[in-house]
DNA sequence: TATTGATCAATACACTGTATCGCGCGATGC
DNA sequence: GCATCGCGCGATACAGTGTATTGATCAATA
């Protein structure tokens, strides 16, 4: 075809120009709708219309993309309220609100130091409610906090996961994690844990979450009023 | 070269025949000494003396293998001791004792449920002995306990791998993170947080575990005994 | 003995993160 | 205004991943 009746390519809409924001904001969307294992170099950069390599003037690696995205999330986590037990329980809650806005979190959290400014600006939200603790306690008690927040919530979107997967074909759990629960406690090696599993109530993730949650406090509580 | 004189192939010693055990020790004698990046199923196959895919006939796919991973080492978790609060604080120290010895442990536990024969037996060994709380009580007790020692857990070892790779070369942190973290300060934007840093000592992990650990139980014997 | 069936190794494929290389374009010096 | 330089960017390349498929080999069976 001759170049004159050869179509221009089509217009595409002026590229905007990349930053490490849309890098992190293209990651970020990827992540919330098919999970980390979604977020490769090449897919998100294919996502902004450019090649993968074009990344690495961004950033030095996929690590540092995963840093990035993380630190972006701290943005939505933030403590409020009075008193300190009103900010450490504000503060693992709006942690859960974020992890169960983007599951991902929950694989990546406690992964790695977290010192980007938002994850700063999520310790200082935090610190700066604490007057009413000594200062040599607030660290470990802040620590106690996160730890219990992060496998509480590992473990709810771990089983969330698992729900749906075998709840997509409900038949794989009826037709084989069932049955195998089943037979395991059928011989009567696991008694304690068959009479947990069969009498007692089974509360929701909520319920859960703010028994431990409530435990933890109190136990705190104790602490620094001695 | 003619049949007659080209040599035999080394007579390989017999090569033990596999078995999804043999599998899986290779698997975490890798995770163990280089971590968990290193298990993959050809290194892993290349350890047996086997091709990557004769793997497949012993496990369905990597996932499998991570899973039975993690149910192996459960056989070193099991909770002791008399009294509720004895044996959950044995557990917890158990489960702490595994993830440091298994450092990759931290990545995979809590990140699945975990329904393995080992598994099952660590959740038994933990509700024989909780007889004197009552049977509703104990699901969520224990999972809190499971979730503050996970997310303690992951945060050390984070710190750990955080200091030893930057140890390794102690230029990265004097030289780029430790005046980072001091422009930060500097702004004044983060007054809470500086204060806590700079003011208050610094316990060693050992330290921080235990008391959170100490408070958790704390709430836990005020919750049951109301 | 011939055929079938299973077993297992090799090959192949799509995909990953990242190093390298060379082109083209914009800014700079005359 | 023009030539040159430098450098950012895109394409290519490479080693590695998990896994599907294929093809050969060998044992057991008809």
């Amino acid at each position: 075809m001759v170049v004159w009746e050869r179509p221009e390519p089509p217009s595409r809409p002026a590229l905007a120009p990349l930053s490490r924001e849309r890098i992190v904001q293209a990651a970020i969307r990827l992540a919330d709708a098919d999970g980390l294992d979604a977020v490769s170099l090449r897919k998100v950069a294919t996502a902004l219309d450019v090649g993968p390599m074009r990344l690495y003037g961004y950033i030095e690696g996929k690590e540092e993309l995963l840093d990035l995205m993380v630190d972006a999330t701290h943005a939505e986590i933030r403590a409020s309220g009075e008193g300190w037990r009103e900010v450490l329980r504000s503060h693992a809650e709006a942690m859960r609100r974020a992890v169960r806005r983007h599951e991902w979190l929950a694989d990546l959290l406690g992964g790695r130091p977290q010192l980007g400014p938002e994850a700063l600006a999520t310790s200082e939200s935090v610190m700066s409610g604490l007057d009413d603790i000594g200062v040599d306690e607030i660290m470990p008690l802040v620590s106690a906090i996160n730890a219990y927040t992060i496998g509480a919530v590992r473990r709810e979107i771990a089983e969330r996961r698992a729900e749906r997967a075998t709840g997509m074909d409900e038949k794989h759990w009826q037709a084989e994690l069932g049955p195998y629960l089943t037979r395991s406690f059928a011989t009567g090696k696991l008694p304690a844990l068959a009479k947990v599993v069969h009498d007692a109530v089974h509360l929701d993730a909520d319920e859960t979450f703010r028994i431990g949650l409530d435990c933890l406090l109190d136990g705190i509580e104790a602490r620094i009023s001695r």
